[in-house]
RNA sequence: GGAGGGAUCGCAUAGUGGUCUAGUGCGGGCGCCUGCUAAGCGCUUACGCCGGGAAAUCGGCGUCGAGGGUUCGAAUCCCUCUCCCUCCGCCA
């Protein structure tokens, strides 16, 4: 959420970020409900002082006075509800605004590479979409998926549900050893409440899964619960930056992307990811980005895997984002560029709206933290990456060397 | 699922319709005193919004878990909701 003395203050800017974004926003109405609610403020309050200094007495006069103040500020009260009501609905549904940097563009064509790293290998042989590897291998099973609860579902099997578990284990086991994360296991069901923090309700309600009895919401990533770990608080000085990390399913309704990435288990309903997190001081928010990105690289650099990072233009970038870098796995069986994180810098966007704030120094004034995440990273797309990359002309699949570990084989044959 | 109890300032507590402009203790901060430490003494102690000012800041209003209601007047009475605790039932 922006701030709404900032919207007042800057309007030429807002209304160019939503341009840049190719998005809108009711500006103008937010704008004139603002100058409403100030104004019958002010009568409100008179009305109300008034009152305070008449209730001590206790003489006829007064009585009847007071009972006409009663009536009036009800009325407004009641008017100013309504208003407020209607401006943080409006409030919640613009999006944040780019920073200076990020490359202007409409569509995800205008992303800029900023860096990749190894080169996609040329086999001897054509190499398998992960679909046909899967089947032949039987580790991934479509048809059963989509018998137990419809399209955009799959069962893995065997090797492949080990392969997922070994990739979740090292990728955990990497962030909190080697990156300082701290391990976190979340609530995947949450309140409505926990999403309008994260910047997910009320815009994006038709991506996501709800218990409309209990009114729980499943969440579309662990960013979500994250971001509410500590809403409503003041972190005292010396206290960020905050990393953490968690292992959590996804659920996501993809409406909005019927018909797309149809083939294969590119996009279901439920995935697995590996999240990182972070709480920032607002001067630091931008490095700790690029370290996070850093972060989820060294995942793909282990599994020797080639990759590269995209900056996202502003077209591009997602609601809350001030500032977002991809990063695409190659894919050799299905021919593309997967997105398996997506790391963003939503400056004090989450924060205005979940209320995180720290103080910089002991006594002084609190104020919004930063708060970052990023994908590190997310299945199954890294094991349709991983079986691709490292089949061999048999048909069988390679584990890569840091897997070994976990997996306890070297091939799934 | 049933029955009962609770939520007040960082923490602990007082407060059953006006004197609450929320008291007290602890903790925190500033200062004084003091060879050092401890103790003692004095002052101070939240957040939000609106308005004035270049600013330090000043004025007003709101906030006693949240939201409604009753009343001239609500921390206090009523209703709804949330969370916590105790007991019973069920359960991985």
């Amino acid at each position: 959420m922006l701030d709404l003395k900032f919207i007042r203050e800057n309007t030429q800017k807002v209304l160019k970020a939503l341009e840049d974004r190719n998005d809108k926003a009711p500006i103008e109405e937010i704008l004139s409900l603002d100058a409403k609610r100030r104004q019958s403020l002010s009568s409100l309050e008179e009305l109300r002082r008034e009152r305070k200094n008449i209730s001590r007495k206790k003489d006829e006069d007064s009585r009847k006075r007071g009972r006409e103040l009663r009536d009036q500020i009800k009325t407004l009260e009641d008017e100013a509800r309504k208003n407020e009501a209607e401006l943080t609905d409006l409030l919640l549904r613009v999006p944040n605004i780019p920073q200076e940097s990020v490359p202007r563009g409409k569509t995800e064509a205008d992303n800029v590479t900023v860096r990749s790293h190894g080169t996609p290998a040329q086999f001897e042989f054509t190499p398998l979409p992960h679909w046909e590897l899967g089947q032949k291998l039987d580790i991934i099973d479509i048809e059963a998926g989509t018998k137990i609860s419809g399209s955009r579902f799959y069962v893995l099997k065997g090797a492949g549900a080990t392969l997922q578990r070994a990739l979740i284990d090292f990728m955990l086991d990497t962030h909190i050893r080697q990156n300082g994360y701290t391990e976190t296991y979340l609530p995947i069901m949450v309140r409505a409440e926990a999403l309008v923090g994260s910047s997910n309700l009320p815009k994006f309600a038709d991506n996501l899964y709800r218990d409309a009895e209990e009114d729980f919401w499943f969440i579309p990533t662990a960013e979500v619960a994250l971001t509410n770990l500590h809403r409503d608080e003041i972190l005292p000085p010396g206290k960020l930056p905050l990393y953490y990390v968690a292992h959590t399913p996804c659920f996501r309704r993809e409406k909005m992307s019927a018909g797309k990435d149809v083939r294969g288990i590119k996009r279901g309903h439920q995935f697995e990811k590996v999240e990182l997190y972070k709480f920032s001081d607002p001067e630091n928010s931008n490095q700790e980005l690029d370290k996070m990105v850093g972060n989820a690289e060294d995942i793909c650099r282990k599994l020797e895997i080639p990759y590269r990072v995209k900056e996202l233009c502003t077209g591009d970038l997602g609601f809350a984002s001030s500032r977002t870098y991809d990063i695409e796995m190659w894919a050799p069986g299905c021919n593309e560029w997967l997105e398996v994180s997506s790391c963003s810098n939503c400056g004090d966007f989450q924060a205005r709206r979940a209320n995180i704030r720290y103080r910089p120094s002991q006594g002084s004034r609190a104020d919004f933290v930063h708060t970052l995440n990023g994908s590190g990273l997310a299945l199954p797309r890294v094991l349709i990456s991983v079986i691709e990359n490292y089949q061999l002309p048999d048909g069988t699949v390679k584990i890569p060397e840091v897997l070994k570990p976990y997996t306890g084989t070297e091939y799934i044959r």
